[in-house]
DNA sequence: AAAAATAATTAAAACGTTTCGATATTCAAG
DNA sequence: CTTGAATATCGAAACGTTTTAATTATTTTT
């Protein structure tokens, strides 16, 4: 059959053990060996065998990836690109990922497998884990653990986050670069931390401008994030009569959905009031004008997490804190 | 540390052997023995460790899920739909899925790692595979291959399809239902299977019907089967001044191109022309007026394949052929 | 030149299962 | 009863690595 470590330390003429030194890239070995093993390694086109390496190592080369299922299964394929960066980064440092989704209300049965049958090195967490989850982890495991857009409520962690004050800062220092003044915020369920942080970018925005914040030209009261939501706000906003030239939304949906509005008002995009939305989802390049927004790099956010993770893994060490990944403006016809 | 095989053994007070047997469910033991030892089993919260039964078994309880990176980075998350599904059919399996993009220029270098190190029981290619992975596979291994969405060239082999001959029937049936007799069908790329399959589902629906196939109803000459696509090619019908009442467009894509073009030229969908697409892509309901058309399920794809894939591994038997997966109409405001 | 330190290599145990063949027990048929 | 088959259980080998400690070879120090 194929070959195993026994075949390669007979073809070298070297024993098994020094064979699996440096398979592992272990000191204190003449290059000439190395040289030899190599050679017979490629010779016999060995390589290790999976399971055999998990049993004596007592790693098992896998990292486990768990969001909940709604967060995948929606439109919007924002984690399974996150997905897609860490197998791709994963792939460099030769872990597997193991995906699974959970529900949102965890139970002990939903305990993914690859947890209980100690098969993963260290996960990653990404998206709103129940605390449940949570809790079970720190309290049965030992794994390292990286959160990738959700900070858990409590407790140490390390995690990936958006940096959405930068972001939105930059998306209205956009909207300030072309002239605009009278800046108006819409965004729904302000609970949300995403949508805090978007609303600070904003303040901090107009502050370092030297405007004064006005509460009339900010929206906070719709109850989700949705493209209605952004209609809503935005015909409640223009039924004040107040003036205003641009919309920052907190999302790209209430972008589009203040699109919408305006254009059922017979309001042009952008020449009577511009528009910058936030996320860049696929249908912003799609609609009409084309929306400018921010995007975050989500393969980005899986690599990075992956690298952090595998350095706590090899390294038995654990991170905690914040990693920011940077906003970049996408200027298109809204603005 | 965890509990082992053997804790179990000692706890149930039986043999090693008989705790193995009780987990793989085999023959020849009493209703007490196995009584005895699922109790300890949950006593001690025991599972089996992955690794250590695939180094034993020489089965490694994963599958090995195969796509090129084109297919799964596109906008529209057709595959990984069909990804998970397949994840979550093969946990009721119990089986891990192993996910890999290669490139669509195949080398030896991007041979899949879980390949190598014969970490997967079987295999599911999904979409347009290169010759050299299938050759590759064919020669070396000796693993079940179940095919998605793509058929091999040559070979036996055995594939889960769209049934687009079906599906396009479907479409045609639903716009004659609806009184249409002049109906076009609009496609690029006809050299595309697919394609082909949908465009002879149009001649089947028409001759059910006993509608003579028109030629100048046919658009089949575009270069591609995008947007732009469907854009020309319902310029181009029009500019021919033959009456048609509605168009079955080869697929999502090229019917919302189809709608570009009758907006522009202010022809009213559905009331002077219906439109009915095929895929069911995520704006097709988003769209104004929203898409009328055919879906299928792609979860169900997924799950079929594992669900075909682990009967072949576990029997030990090859099964060959095609399934065909049915198409659903979805109706809309476009028709 | 001997002793000590270091470098290079190896033997053997360990990892936690499955599985094969052996053994003990029960049952049915002659 | 005796024998042969079927049932139930077990002991031990095997799977292919890593890792620890031991051994041998080499270099450095005194």
């Amino acid at each position: 059959m194929t070959a195993t470590i026994k075949d390669v330390a007979k073809k070298a003429g070297v024993s098994l053990s020094t064979v699996s030194l440096v398979l592992n890239n272990k000191t204190n070995l003449s290059p000439e060996t190395i040289n030899k093993v190599k050679q017979a390694i490629s010779d016999l086109n060995y390589h290790p065998r999976h399971s055999a390496r998990g049993l004596a190592s007592k790693k098992s080369g896998n990292i486990g990836f768990i969001l909940t299922d709604d967060h995948f299964s929606r439109a919007e394929p924002f984690y399974t690109k996150i997905f897609l960066g860490s197998e791709f980064e994963a792939r460099n440092y030769n872990y597997y990922i193991l995906l699974t989704t959970i529900e949102q209300n965890f139970c002990k049965k939903s305990i993914p497998r690859f947890l209980l049958e100690k098969n993963v090195d260290g996960v990653i967490l990404a998206g709103h884990i129940p605390d449940g989850l949570i809790n079970f982890l720190s309290n049965n495991y030992n794994i390292p653990v990286v959160y990738i857009d959700y900070l858990p409520p409590k407790g140490k962690s390390f995690a990936i986050l958006i940096d959405n004050v930068d972001g939105a800062k930059l998306a209205v220092e956009h909207l300030l670069e072309k002239g605009h003044r009278d800046i108006a915020f819409v965004c729904g369920e302000i609970s949300h931390p995403s949508m805090q942080s978007r609303f600070l970018g904003y303040k901090q925005a107009l502050k370092n401008a030297d405007i004064p914040l006005r509460e009339e030209l900010v929206v906070t009261d719709e109850l989700a994030t949705s493209d209605e939501s952004g209609h809503n706000a935005t015909c409640k906003l223009l039924k004040t009569g107040i003036h205003f030239s641009a919309i920052f939304a907190g999302n790209d949906a209430m972008a589009i959905g203040c699109m919408k509005c305006l254009k059922k008002k017979q309001i042009s995009v952008p020449d009577q009031i511009a528009i910058v939305g936030f996320d860049d989802v696929d249908i912003a390049n799609q609609i009409d004008p084309k929306l400018t927004t921010m995007r975050v790099d989500k393969e980005e956010m899986g690599a990075i997490a992956i690298k952090n993770l595998v350095e706590m893994i090899t390294k038995e060490k654990r991170n905690f804190g914040k990693v920011l990944v940077p906003v970049e403006l996408v200027t298109r016809n809204s603005t």
